[in-house]
DNA sequence: TCTGGGGTCCTAGGACCC
DNA sequence: TCTGGGGTCCTAGGACCC
């Protein structure tokens, strides 16, 4: 037995919990830059505002004080998540967290009761701890679980149970195939194609005819629709890339811009890679403009790595690689629009060192490294103990430049930052 | 005027090996 | 007419997820 937990509009529904005034209001929340729209409450829902609009074409209702809007506050959703995760691993010893807003809770063959009594017991422990909503989705395998879920949000229920068959069968045939996890957009129209339109006509499929005309993938749905539990062992690996990027407030067609914004994210990068302690053998840079812009001649994007002699999560050597790749990238009189750093092909630093001192017995260069390396953990602890950009590398630049981007609807960071507490009068 | 960020996996094809 | 068999590694592109 899977449960699929799953936080309602779950950026907004942290805003609501400190702003215990919106709660009956259309909220909606924007992603970085404050350019589209990626979180939404039911009464936003309402008002037909969908996921990914842009702000721009919804700016009217809050002007006119129909919809309350926030700019991205990244530090508080991770904060709550935190605190909602904490809350489920009371009920259960397996917690798979799949997002910042959901987790599989993983049974297997254990006996908790009444499932439903006990998902609704969930549901209202973390309500009451956290102050966020759930649902909850109930079935045999995570893709089945998904559709619970789904099914619950739905109805306006706050669990949904499709263990029993005939459940199972019922909620299959009203789920559209376009809303099943793992069939995207591109996949739907060719399945439409073969007469395919429910869920359950998917879960009908041969599965090896599933696996011949796509791939193992769907393969692996259809046999989870029909309650085979495929993706249940997914040993969690550790992630292979680490990517920072971000929109630009303004555009620039300037080189050293570029280089400050990259040489940002690639210290961002760099400290992510250390905290998780992998090192990466490869940097890659990403330079666009903006694909909306009239003149679609002008339009440039472009990328390439730089790979790293020994595979490194020094910032130096990261910072180094990252400017040779801009350079290599970079055009001149462009609009610049956007930067992305991505390390790439990550491996275990400990594993990583043992094989360099297995094959190289250059015990100068190791001593270097190894006093790199306190340096780096140094500066982490640093900006750890006194906040970020306490230190920083004069490569980032100055803070606030004319490339950062706008988010001037921020709510305070309750939780994190002793400055920002909410005040009770 | 104004359009996000961060991941994973699979497949096909080419280069190369014996 | 007919053109081996079995592998690895890498990359690009396409699909998916939230």
């Amino acid at each position: 037995m899977f449960m699929l937990i799953d936080c309602n509009s779950f950026f907004a529904s942290c805003e609501r919990v400190f702003r215990p005034d919106l709660v009956g209001r259309a909220v909606v929340v924007l992603s970085n830059n404050d350019g589209v729209v990626v979180a939404r409450s039911r009464e936003a829902k309402s008002f037909g505002i969908s996921m990914g609009e842009p702000y721009f074409r919804i700016k009217r209702f809050v002007e006119r004080g129909e919809v309350v809007v926030f700019s991205s506050n990244f530090e508080l959703y991770s904060d709550m998540s935190r605190r909602v995760m904490r809350t489920l691993e009371q009920f259960c010893p397996s917690v798979d967290i799949y997002s910042i807003d959901e987790a599989f809770l993983d049974f297997g063959g254990m006996s908790v009761g009444e499932p439903v009594v006990y998902g609704r017991e969930i549901a209202d422990t973390v309500f009451r701890w956290t102050g966020i909503p759930v649902s909850v989705g109930i079935a045999a395998t995570r893709t089945l679980a998904k559709v619970a879920n789904e099914s619950a949000k739905k109805s306006g229920d706050v669990v949904c149970d499709i263990l029993c068959e005939s459940d199972r069968l019922g909620v299959l045939r009203e789920f559209d195939i376009g809303d099943v996890w793992g069939i995207g957009r591109r996949l739907v129209v060719p399945l439409r194609r073969y007469g395919l339109r429910t869920a359950l006509d998917l879960s009908k499929v041969e599965p090896l005819w599933m696996r011949k005309h796509f791939s193992i993938m769907q393969e692996r749905t259809v046999r989870e629709l029909c309650g085979e539990s495929c993706f249940d062992n997914d040993i969690p690996r550790a992630r292979r890339s680490i990517q920072v990027s971000r929109s630009f407030g303004s555009a620039t067609s300037e080189l050293s811009d570029l280089e400050e914004a990259v040489a940002s994210f690639a210290t961002r990068a760099a400290e992510k890679a250390r905290s998780e302690g992998t090192v990466a053998s490869a940097v890659y840079v990403h330079v666009n403009t903006s694909w909306y812009k009239k003149d679609k001649d002008s339009y440039y994007s472009n990328g390439t790595a730089t790979t790293l002699q020994t595979p490194t999560s020094n910032t130096i050597e990261i910072l180094a690689a990252a400017r040779k790749s801009l350079h290599q990238v970079f055009v001149q009189n462009k609009q610049y629009k956007k930067a992305t750093v991505i390390l790439l092909n990550l491996v275990d630093s400990d594993l990583a060192l043992s094989q360099k001192k297995l094959f190289d017995d250059d015990s100068y260069s190791l001593l270097r490294r190894e006093k790199a390396g306190r340096l780096m953990c140094s500066l982490d602890e640093i900006n750890r103990k006194f906040g970020r950009r306490t230190v920083y590398f004069g490569a980032e630049g100055e803070q606030n430049p004319a490339w950062q981007a706008n988010r001037n609807m921020m709510s305070p960071r309750y939780t994190t930052n002793i400055d920002e507490l909410p005040i009770v009068r």
